[in-house]
DNA sequence: CGTGTGGGTATTGTATACAAAACGCGCTCG
DNA sequence: CGAGCGCGTTTTGTATACAATACCCACACG
């Protein structure tokens, strides 16, 4: 993507998840041509890949707000990636070579590393981890896979949580990609679903427990404009 | 969408399904503004649908051009495509009221009524059958998985197979969808899932007997830009 | 009171002009 | 002969002005 339209996305975004605006806010094209100094042809271009991954979203009348999601929207979008990602583990397990093998196995170093330090590096293991994620959808081998898995993995993550992590939950997570890597390994497409899937699925109690209990009532039902 | 960047997003749509252009051939942005009739603003934006849609794809020198679907890349669609219907399937069972249930029946009826035309009128069995489908996707209440099936439900159908259906298929596929209403009836989220997916690889197995037989190597990996 | 209607203001949508980048092609120089 | 360079042309990217639409508030009318 093009210079100014892809700072106008980082700023934006940064903006969003920075807490600068609250959810359910709106937001105007001008005012954030403002904020990340381009005009407002590149600003749009970005709002529309933030739509995109539902950090926006528009009212009936095209109005701009920050999203607010409730907890059952974050749990099924954990249980989506789930279901892809396990999909793309199983792939992967099948076509990944032993250079693609070892490559993730160095990821899983640094990662470990980063949970090793002490204190441990939250932003080093959220990198490692994403890379290692990554490299996994990549050798599925499926575009429109990974396009779909594009718009489930960043988000949740980013949702303030990262630091509410032990160091305990990093750990857990590191060896799940050790085993993971044993399964590509081994060529077990069986074996790196089911992985695959216990790991998301703690992730998303580990999650769950730092966010706080269920809600009562209230799924938001559809779209998710201003209070 | 706005006025002029729908129609814009119709009329190129119409433009690369309609076959004035082959797989492979580049687009410029000033040509489909001409043959769209708008200026380049709302091109470039219902282009970017188009992508999300992976009916055009960019060269990495971000130049246009119309995509080239494989064998192999449209299977995954429909493997895809039945993963995330299959959940839906389960998620409409447990929360379909009991009049859209009864719309569900009057939905497939429509349906059968065009199946049984002689000859059968194949566009109205895909009207219906997108509504049917469209509705148990409602029902699933889950923006994020509405949104993601939306890129992966119309494409495939629409490529040039609609008539190769035989009037065998399209009866088929009413007892399919009779059963489904079975399950939904039942309350049966498993047995739901479990038609749905039956129902959607046989419409694979359909599409891949009307295109022809598997494709020898030449899984196209990367992006697919021209030959 | 409540409802709806008007018009000024705020916001989004589109067209157009210009800037930046990529392509193609002929040329030079090893 | 072939790889690399320069430069005019094509194509995409950005800014800006203007058009269309939605909003908000005040006021009239039932």
């Amino acid at each position: 993507m093009s210079r100014a339209s892809e700072r106008a996305y980082a700023a934006i975004r940064a903006h969003v998840l920075g807490g600068s605006v609250a959810a359910g806010d709106q937001l105007t094209e001008d005012q954030l041509a403002q904020i990340t100094g381009v005009s407002r042809t590149p600003v749009r271009e970005a709002v529309r890949r933030l739509e995109d991954e539902l950090l926006l979203v528009r009212s009936d009348t095209n109005r701009l707000f920050v999203a607010d999601w409730s907890r059952d929207d974050i749990e099924e979008m954990f249980v989506l990636r789930q279901m892809l990602e396990c999909h793309a583990a199983e792939r992967a397990a099948k076509r990944l070579s032993r250079e693609q093998i070892a490559a993730l196995e160095a990821l899983n170093r640094e990662l470990t590393a980063a949970v090793e330090q002490s204190p441990p590096d939250v932003a080093r293991f959220l990198e490692a981890n994403r890379a290692f994620h990554e490299a996994i959808i990549d050798a599925a081998h499926s575009p429109r896979l990974r396009q779909l898995l594009a718009r489930l993995v960043e988000a949740p993550v980013v949702l303030r949580t990262a630091r509410t992590y032990s160091q305990d939950d990093l750990r857990q997570s590191a060896r799940d990609h050790d085993e993971l890597v044993a399964a590509f390994a081994a060529r077990d497409a069986d074996w790196a679903r089911a992985v695959m899937g216990s790991h998301l699925r703690r992730a998303f109690h580990t999650f769950a427990r730092a966010v706080g209990p269920k809600t009562e009532g209230a799924a938001n039902d559809r779209d998710g404009a201003e209070p």
